[in-house]
DNA sequence: GCAAGTCATGGTATCGATACCATGGGCATG
DNA sequence: CATGCCCATGGTATCGATACCATGACTTGC
């Protein structure tokens, strides 16, 4: 294989100018004149030459480069985040390095440490519950922090995301409202979804005080959001018969839970109802016809691109906090 | 912010040892004594380094970084093959840079040019078609690539995937074995997407001589799979009522088209089959019950994962085809 | 008409890590 | 005991682009 590339000087010899002017004619061409301007273009075309992103970091101390965390890609709305993400940092000229903890927390460090490793201009990550190592590796590298999903009190810097305590409330008050008495929480377990845990949270208190009942089931290699859904909607109504309402933590668990009651001959929404969270594309579908909430990722990610970009300009985004909000859909099942 | 990052020489200092000897403590640990071994990791501890990779990159012509290119990340399945791919990957040492076309073909070139602006060490492309722009690109960079998703009959240098146009043919055939005479192909209309053009092939290829009738639904911002194919099935009954199945090109499609076809009160199969693509993971859920293809995403990437880090190792991966394979998912709709 | 300022351009040092070559100590071998 | 080799370590040049400062040509204003 060709490991040769062309360099910034054979442009510039090719140019017949020197090599600062070829940097600027690429990078702030308004400082060029028009006529060296083409030269440096013609030089760059006929070369084939691409600029060499990493010595320009070294050199410039900027990287263009911004490390994102992810928990897993395999949900759809962080796929969506992560979407409007790159679309908001690329209009802007920054590069996406994109990591994923799988939901393990031992993990976190050891990824920042990787992406800090490409000196990165910013880090967003998707998460805002962070080991004591992350925390030190975050305050130690110093630079900005946004962090998406869920809005700390005090963020390390900016969030971006909305309150998925007060979405867990408000749908478990709505199933309240429509008259449902023994509604359960059920997810899957994690130790460190707090996503999950706060939309928990938001069910219980609106409980207050009424018996909160809560499933957790655990994870297993090659099994799905579904399949879970459907063990779980089978241990609830083993062990608490009396359930009319069953909280999902996502879509995926709800699709299950609802086919499964279905198949057991369960009337839903009469006998229970069956409520998601994300509103995936096939939530709506009439065969399903799930009542969830909406979370628009792609905008999420479109604004933590807007912030990433505003702090790499040098703006100080330190106490930003933004709340997109979710959106209640009542459809057929609850 | 704070804007200073401790170098190696820092770390040299403080464990009393030469820089030189701190790259080799931590790049290749036996190459070091047990005592001065111990001296560094003390150091990097204290001062809390992380190694700048974009330094080493320049120097030892190695970036140990991967640059990927995908459609969409929204298609479950390019989310999973993306994460096998990063799994791989991250065992043997190597970082993922992402980006995404969107299926707009213009943006491939540009793209391709941005990542190697970062100087990968290999390339994976979640497609098989390019631009000449590309191709030439690719071919001035000498690196390895790697296309996903497709089995080109010469591939760029290596590929993994499976044969789309076979999987079309199997899914229509096993229609017509199962007695429909008139199935009709809906997809989107997106002008670079090969692999549902291979799958219509070999929807083609099945009726060989019969007529074949094919739907495309013009893509629209904010509209989702599901909608598509409620819209496709509404077009396709009005022109062609005597339809008796519906080849989907992806099971968000077939989703949206097989509640479309209940909600006007069609059986489902026994007036019309309906059959998707992909095996996303509601699919199964017995709602649905959806006929399909399934793929393993995660397995093409962690294969993809593998010859990356065999051709970074050195080895010649030209002419390397590897097909995994797709399994006919019969269920309910057909 | 001359000082002051602006603009395009180039030279050189620098970013932080690694490749390459050199060096010196320790050990085995004859 | 001397020779030769290996191992651990260090010095210096280098990767490719950019920051900073300098230079010379040319314009502007009084």
């Amino acid at each position: 294989m060709n490991r040769k590339w062309v360099t910034m000087g054979d442009v510039a010899r090719a140019a017949g100018v020197g090599k600062i002017t070829v940097s600027r004619a690429l990078r702030t061409p308004s400082k060029v004149s028009a006529d060296t301007l083409e030269k440096v273009q013609k030089a760059v075309m006929e070369l084939g030459y691409v600029r060499d992103e990493t010595a320009g970091a070294l050199s410039s101390q900027r990287s263009r480069v911004v490390g994102a965390l992810v928990s897993t890609l395999e949900q759809p709305v962080f796929a969506s985040t992560i979407r409007g993400l790159e679309e908001g940092l690329s209009a802007g000229g920054l590069q996406l390095l994109l990591g994923s903890t799988r939901y393990q927390p031992e993990k976190e460090a050891l990824m920042v440490s990787t992406l800090l490793g490409r000196r990165p201009d910013a880090l967003v990550l998707t998460s805002s519950v962070h080991t004591e190592d992350t925390r030190r590796l975050l305050r130690a590298a110093g630079l900005p922090v946004i962090e998406l999903w869920e809005l700390p009190e005090t963020p390390i810097h900016a969030a971006v995301g909305f309150s998925n305590r007060a979405a867990g409330r408000d749908m478990t008050r709505h199933l309240i409202a429509s008259g449902r008495r023994a509604p359960v929480f059920l997810r899957t377990e994690r130790a460190s979804d707090t996503r999950a845990d706060m939309r928990e949270k938001g069910y219980r208190d609106a409980l207050d005080g009424r018996q909160a009942r809560s499933l957790a089931v655990p994870p297993q290699e090659g099994r799905s959001g579904p399949d879970y859904g459907a063990e779980g909607l089978a241990q609830i109504m083993a062990r608490w018969p009396e359930t009319d309402a069953v909280v999902c933590v996502s879509d995926a668990l709800a699709v299950g839970a609802l086919c499964e009651a279905r198949r057991r001959g369960i009337d839903v929404p009469g006998a229970l109802a069956v409520t998601g969270f994300g509103d995936i594309d096939v939530a709506g579908a009439s065969a399903l016809d799930l009542t969830t909430v909406c979370i628009d990722g792609a905008a999420i990610g479109r604004e933590a691109a807007r912030l990433t970009l505003a702090a790499c300009d040098g703006e100080d985004i330190r106490g930003t906090r933004i709340d997109l909000g979710y959106q209640l859909i009542r459809r057929a099942t609850g």
